[in-house]
DNA sequence: GGCCATGATTTGAATGTTCAACTTAACGCT
DNA sequence: AGCGTTAAGTTGAACATTCAAATCATGGCC
């Protein structure tokens, strides 16, 4: 890689709030949740994504798609869950390659238990912190960005 | 914690991409410097605040907060450092207790040959993923959400 | 000056994450 | 049917991060 295009001075002004805020942000919804659930934040987006699925049941493949998890990362997670009871899983019968996971009684009762603390503080870090039209912004910005970086993960212009 | 202001369906719709985000621009932010450059996105956050520092040295609690990190998270991140010969530690001979983390001369090369490909895909997720003025406006955006959470952490209302 | 509270940093153990290797199952080809 | 290929998921080992406890220096107070 030789000279890229730098940064020009204002970019990088831009920059250095915007990776801070990416950093803090998940650390303060984790540090909430590990205090006050005993889980992760990546736990919670796995019990969210399960109880807002049909049945509350996801093939791992697109529980790691959903939670912008690795599958190695969520497979341990799950096991995790899956041993405190929160979480189960099976085979696809029709096609055993597949392993599906489904929410608990005892995961979709703490999921409700954690949830008005995680709430609480989406509302304090980001929700409340900015004026409807500024959050309705950044939901359009972190579209395009999103958007942007799933197109560029596969046809990379190099 | 009773019931909480639940988000609204617009809320809860622009929470998920905004988390998203946040979750994923730092994770290839780091894939790309790890691959590159053996090296975390923090690690390199480290080396970065230290070049721009007055004498390339930093205090640890310093760096700790410029590079949103625990100083355990840094202390441990700086060791590995020092082993591999990018930064060294001393003693402030003033007060004792306090550290300073200067960057050598190799760590400065690595720097220098980890920055281009930092650079290119800081522009391709984000920079040049946007227009100007929407990489203005989330920088602002970014900004004020930093600044909440550093007021409310401590401040906080209940 | 000795003592205690405080502050900065480090350390070690427990826990979480990544990476590459392994297992298992289905599919298509012959 | 047998074989190789591909895909889904799991696993273990290496590495990173967190958390609480330990270390060490300073400053204030008697």
């Amino acid at each position: 890689m030789s000279e890229p295009r730098w940064l020009t001075d204002q970019e990088a002004q831009l920059w250095v709030p915007i990776i801070s805020m990416m950093m803090k942000v998940p650390a303060v919804l984790d540090g909430q949740l590990q205090r006050d659930a005993g889980m992760s934040h990546f736990d919670y987006g796995i019990l969210v994504r399960l109880s807002e699925a049909p049945e509350q049941r996801l093939q791992m493949s697109v529980l790691a798609s959903l939670t912008n998890g690795s599958l190695s990362r969520l497979s341990h997670a799950v096991r995790k869950l899956e041993e405190r009871g929160w979480v189960a899983r099976s085979l696809n019968p029709a096609d055993r390659r597949l392993t599906e996971a489904t929410l608990t009684t005892a995961g979709r009762a703490k999921l409700e238990a954690a949830a008005p603390g995680h709430v609480t503080t989406a509302r304090r870090l980001i929700i409340d912190a900015l004026s409807p039209a500024q959050l309705k912004q950044l939901g359009r910005l972190a579209d395009t960005v999103v958007a942007n970086l799933d197109a560029s993960e596969h046809s990379s212009p190099y």
